[in-house]
RNA sequence: CGGGAAGUAGCACAACUUGGCAGUGCGCGUGGUUUGGGACCAUGAGGUUGCAGGUUCAAAUCCUGUCUUCCCGACCA
């Protein structure tokens, strides 16, 4: 058994999610309070994230820039809406240790602002819009309780920047990306989100509204994955970015805001990983084969370059563990790291003409003759675990999928297990507030199109608007 | 920010109650034998006991303060 012992999933969950993060080396606690060290194992999954989603932001025409890491505070306090959302969470600077500036300086927490004051002076016509920027960078947001990837003081996100000429192309732009974060999750993640609206309440500090992606942990507890924002003028008029449109008057520009962040690395352990350690989908997965030579013979050596090439050749990221160290322990460090193929040769299995395929979401050997096509094999078989593990996600998900008529529904639901639950609401925020006395549980998003589940509030009885999704959340 | 727990070698811990040479296992270096689910033998290196102060002939051990981490709540991506 594991060496590197990983607390049981089903005894201590969150005490599991960060053995697994230890176990696989995907990030370490620092000296800095509240701050991690992304570990090599864990960047490469955060560098294959961002090289996707890059990729998509530039098919729909967006293009990166970088923002100072710092914001005065005469600039912050122009939008009211966003210096309350974020008051509390603001770290400030001081130079030499105690002198403050007389426009003091905070660290980013998001950097709408920073946007705002360089588009006023760049964005005169019509004819300059819109423009579709976007940053990858660090935020510092000084949070209480911290745990790695989650939630922690400073992290890596994307956040998108974009203004237009007009409310239907920005509240397009707010949609679209959400599209893109959902399809991301789905495809390549193979976590099943959930789009919908945030309630006034849970919305972006300063949006007009937010779209969120939710996704649901093996354990029941929600975490908002992705959102997109809808600010229409607010901004605009906090900031003074005005632009000529076509009848030659002056307007103000219409903003999103779009974000995902490292936390998505979380969000992948605690949706797909197991006891045994990371369980990664081949499409993210940073090294998608192993192959492990037992022995040293001849054969061995040669069919494992072969192979490897061969793999390489077609773009199927595989390495070889000629390490010194046992058969048992590389197929453990191999587990535990969540490489999801990995292809045992051995002299005992080529002497019967094989070698052994193992699949990590499984932990299935499969036994396959040496001569195989071993490019067309393991694609297929890399195709089949990313399948796989989306099923087993949304399987999971639909387990823990609940629909409440009452609050006493609600209550008994999350007395014995979170999950996402269904029920309809009147819209008034006292009842939100009820609800959120459950157990913190929370209104994760208002799905919008969905069929009526009743026709009367979950809390007062009274009519219902919105079909809501609620649960616990991360 | 409240409630609880814990800080001793890279990691997991022992020694603390009753003050007296800072230890064990894993990991790491070297040499060798090994190789199908976390190999074995030999040998070696590794410490300001979180930090600061106090008590004492003497502190990992007792006292005070402080910092950090983890868990549970409240707040938030």
């Amino acid at each position: 058994m594991a060496n590197n012992k990983i607390t049981s999933r089903d005894v201590d969950f969150a005490k599991w999610y960060t053995d697994v993060v230890r176990a696989a080396s995907l990030a370490d606690y620092s000296s800095v309070k509240g701050c991690i060290v992304i570990e090599p194992n864990g960047y490469a999954i955060w560098e294959k994230m961002q090289s996707i989603l890059d990729k998509e932001f530039k098919k729909l025409g967006h293009v990166n820039v970088q923002m100072p890491l710092l914001i005065p505070e005469s600039m912050l306090n122009k939008e009211k809406e966003l210096v309350n959302g974020f008051a509390p969470e603001v770290a400030w600077v001081t130079i030499g240790g105690q002198k403050e500036l007389d426009d003091k300086l905070c660290i980013r927490p998001t950097s709408e602002t920073l946007f705002c004051d360089y588009y006023k002076d760049h964005v005169s016509s019509y004819k300059d819009l819109p423009k579709l920027y976007n940053q990858w960078c660090n935020v510092l947001r000084w949070e209480k309780e911290t745990r790695p990837f989650l939630r922690s003081r400073e992290f890596l996100w994307q956040e998108g920047h974009t203004i237009h000429s007009s409310k239907e192309e920005a509240m397009n732009e707010t949609n679209q990306m959400m599209e893109v974060y959902y399809k991301f999750f789905h495809d390549y993640l193979a976590i099943p989100s959930i789009k919908g609206k945030k309630t006034e309440k849970e919305k972006f500090s300063g949006a007009e509204y937010t779209l969120t992606n939710e996704a649901l942990m093996y354990n029941g507890v929600a975490l908002q994955a992705a959102t997109s924002h809808y600010f229409g003028q607010k901004f605009a008029e906090a900031y003074d970015v005005k632009f000529t449109n076509k009848n030659n008057e002056l307007e103000y520009v219409y903003q999103t805001s779009w974000g995902c962040t490292t936390r998505m690395i979380g969000g992948l352990i605690m949706v797909h990983s197991d006891d045994y350690g990371l369980v990664l989908p081949p499409k993210i997965a940073p090294k998608q084969v192993v192959i492990v030579p037992i022995g040293d013979s001849e054969e061995v050596k040669t069919l494992s370059n072969s192979f490897k090439e061969q793999l390489l050749e077609k773009d199927i990221i595989t390495y070889i563990d000629d390490s010194d160290k046992s058969p048992g322990f590389k197929f453990a460090e191999a587990e535990v790291n969540g490489i999801p193929v990995r292809i045992e040769i051995g002299e005992r299995d080529l002497a019967k003409g094989t070698i052994t395929i193992a699949r990590r979401d499984t932990r299935e050997k499969i036994e396959v003759s040496k001569d195989v096509d071993i490019v067309t094999y393991v694609s297929e078989l890399l195709d089949t675990i990313q399948k796989d593990m989306y099923e087993r996600a949304e399987k999971r998900r639909d387990e823990l999928t609940f629909e409440a008529h009452t609050l006493d529904d609600m209550k008994k639901i999350l007395e014995t297990q979170p999950g996402f639950i269904h029920a309809m609401w009147c819209g008034d925020k006292e009842c939100e507030e009820k609800i959120k006395e459950i157990k913190g549980c929370k209104s994760r998003c208002i799905l919008e199109g969905a069929k009526s589940i009743d026709d009367k509030c979950v809390c007062c009885g009274k009519e219902a608007k919105y079909h809501v999704i609620w649960g616990i959340q991360y």
